[in-house]
RNA sequence: GGUCUCUUGGCCGAGUGGCUAGGCAGCGGUCUGCAAAACCGUGUACAGCGGUUCGACUCCGCUAGAGACCUCCA
């Protein structure tokens, strides 16, 4: 490939040629969840788009260390650096151990990743595993002077950063702006500004999670994790950092002034932020109780939900936006990727059908340098998903004897599906064969009767046997010289 | 209120200063006993108003509408 993958860079607001700190190495660090909730579709987005670039970077040679973090600790229920940890409400309210919050949604977690074909990271540090390293940090900010203790709790001085730095700087912010806008919230007079985040917090009477410091017995800030575990498995730079457009401000800013302020430089060399995901042009949030549990999306079991739809619909659905779109949920488009979905995949069932010919009208050299083009700029996976439908065509026609197709012809069109739909993309065939032999056996019984029944005539009784088993949800598809059937889900 | 983004044909959703996105749905045709599938054909889409330009959906300005962040959220 002499063409390079280019990134759109959100700290830079540039699409940039990705160039890897130390080929053929690659590091990536993205956001995981904060494991106190059943994962929803907003939560398919970024796993499946990094998914994707963890996929890709690999498929072109780079040896990748992906690293997702699961926050079991220290993400507060609201802000101001006050509130309950999310994790510990949960807890509270379930009367269960926090840590038994933990382990439940986080298994849950990786089960419908697994669902979703999302490929486990390399690496998976929770944050409760990592509070040394996390005081550490402090210690090392409070050296440097952009910290200041009170009452047990550290808190990162952001107007002492910002004497020499640029705090704002990923999310386009001014801090005079920031004077006049941020909000008063109660609770912040700990806090020299209401902008300052913790770094630690003292636990109260009540609280569970907590850990000895020199400070008090407390737990982490929120954002600290992140700025320890990434550069702690990926190195002081590194390459890639993903996430949400939701963390840009202020998580994914406080995490590079708390990277600057200790170590004077900057961690990250590419910022990549997924859009969101939206319900009748709203934001799928928690906040805003319109979310769709994944659970719910695979069995159809939420009230919007005209029916169930498969993982692998989610995920084609996911890759027909481009990442940095918002893409908007509906009935309506979840059941046109279903089908668009299905074609893709009977398509690429039917490349064995195509009779071989001596030559071929087609340049499918063309095609896969398109692919590669698409992918190259900032994963373009709609317009791979275009070009792939073009490949559809070609088997169709050359199926339907519109097309002449050779040998290679045909080897590069299972190539290109191999390639770019299932190990890129991560996309499989979902099963439509029974997975039961006797049933697949009484339905062909069936089916020959029908033929029988078609060779006499006997178009009543032919037809009877497909509306029943159409009803069963038995899809039937006649061919010249018999028929074909699969289950409709 | 501050910062920023978006507005594409019935729906979803790419993209570009002049050249077909794609999917789903619809319509016409071929094939089929019929249907399904498939194939072929089919849509004067780029919020509105100005401006720049030989030429703008694409650049600039204004207007209208929607959204995001500023508080936990992927």
């Amino acid at each position: 490939m002499e063409q390079k993958l280019v990134i759109y860079n959100t700290i830079t607001r540039k699409k940039e040629t990705f160039e890897a700190l130390h080929p053929p190495f690659a590091g990536i660090y993205v956001c995981g969840p904060t494991v106190y909730g059943d994962p929803h579709l907003g939560h398919a987005r970024p796993a499946i788009t990094f998914d994707v670039l963890f996929r890709y970077l690999d498929f072109l040679g780079y040896k990748v260390r992906y690293v997702r973090n699961i926050t079991d600790v220290g993400h507060l229920e609201n802000d101001a650096d006050e509130g309950e940890d999310k994790i510990e409400k949960k807890a509270r309210l379930e009367k269960i151990e926090p840590m038994e919050v933990v382990q439940y949604y986080t298994d849950r977690y990786h089960l419908f990743m697994d669902k979703l074909n999302v490929l486990k990271p390399s690496i998976e540090p929770r944050a409760s595993g990592h509070i040394i390293e996390q005081l550490q940090l402090i210690d090392k900010i409070h050296e440097k002077g952009f910290a200041y203790e009170k009452n047990g709790s550290v808190y990162f001085d952001v107007e002492a950063y910002s004497r020499k730095n640029h705090y704002g700087k990923l999310s386009g912010r001014v801090l005079d702006d920031l004077y006049a806008n941020t909000r008063d919230l109660d609770g912040q007079g700990e806090k020299k500004n209401s902008f300052d985040f913790a770094l630690w917090k003292k636990a109260s009477p009540e609280h569970i999670m907590r850990w000895p410091s020199r400070w008090s017995e407390g737990f982490p800030g929120w954002h600290l994790e992140c700025s320890v575990m990434s550069t702690k498995y990926l190195g002081e730079v590194f390459d890639i950092h993903g996430g949400g457009m939701d963390l840009l401000f202020p998580h994914h800013e406080c995490e590079i002034a708390q990277n600057v302020a200790a170590e004077g430089k900057e961690s990250v060399r590419y910022w990549m932020h997924n859009n969101m995901i939206t319900i009748n042009g709203q934001k799928m949030g928690k906040s805003l109780g319109n979310f769709i549990t994944l659970e719910e999306l695979f069995t159809g079991s939420h009230k919007v939900l005209a029916k169930a739809y498969s993982p692998m619909t989610i995920r084609f659905f996911i890759l027909q936006a481009h990442y940095r779109s918002t893409l908007d949920f509906s009935n309506e488009a979840l059941s046109a990727a279903e089908k668009g979905f299905e074609r893709l995949m009977d398509a690429y069932k039917n490349i064995e059908k195509i009779p071989v010919s001596d030559n071929s009208s087609l340049n499918l050299t063309d095609l896969r340098t398109k692919c590669f083009e698409a992918l190259n700029d900032d994963l373009n996976t709609p317009i791979l998903i275009s070009h792939l439908f073009e490949a559809v065509r070609i088997i169709n026609s050359s199926i339907a004897g519109n097309e002449k197709i050779n040998k290679e012809g045909i080897d590069e069109l299972k190539k290109l599906f191999g390639d770019f739909a299932f190990n890129v993309m991560g996309l499989v065939a979902e099963g439509s064969s029974s997975g039961n032999q006797i049933l697949s056996d009484v339905i062909e019984l069936m089916l020959n009767e029908r033929l029988e029944a078609k060779k006499r005539k006997d178009f009543e009784s032919s037809d009877r046997i497909r509306n029943k088993l159409t009803a069963l949800g038995i899809e039937i598809k006649d061919t010249k010289d018999g028929f074909e059937w699969k289950l409709k889900n």
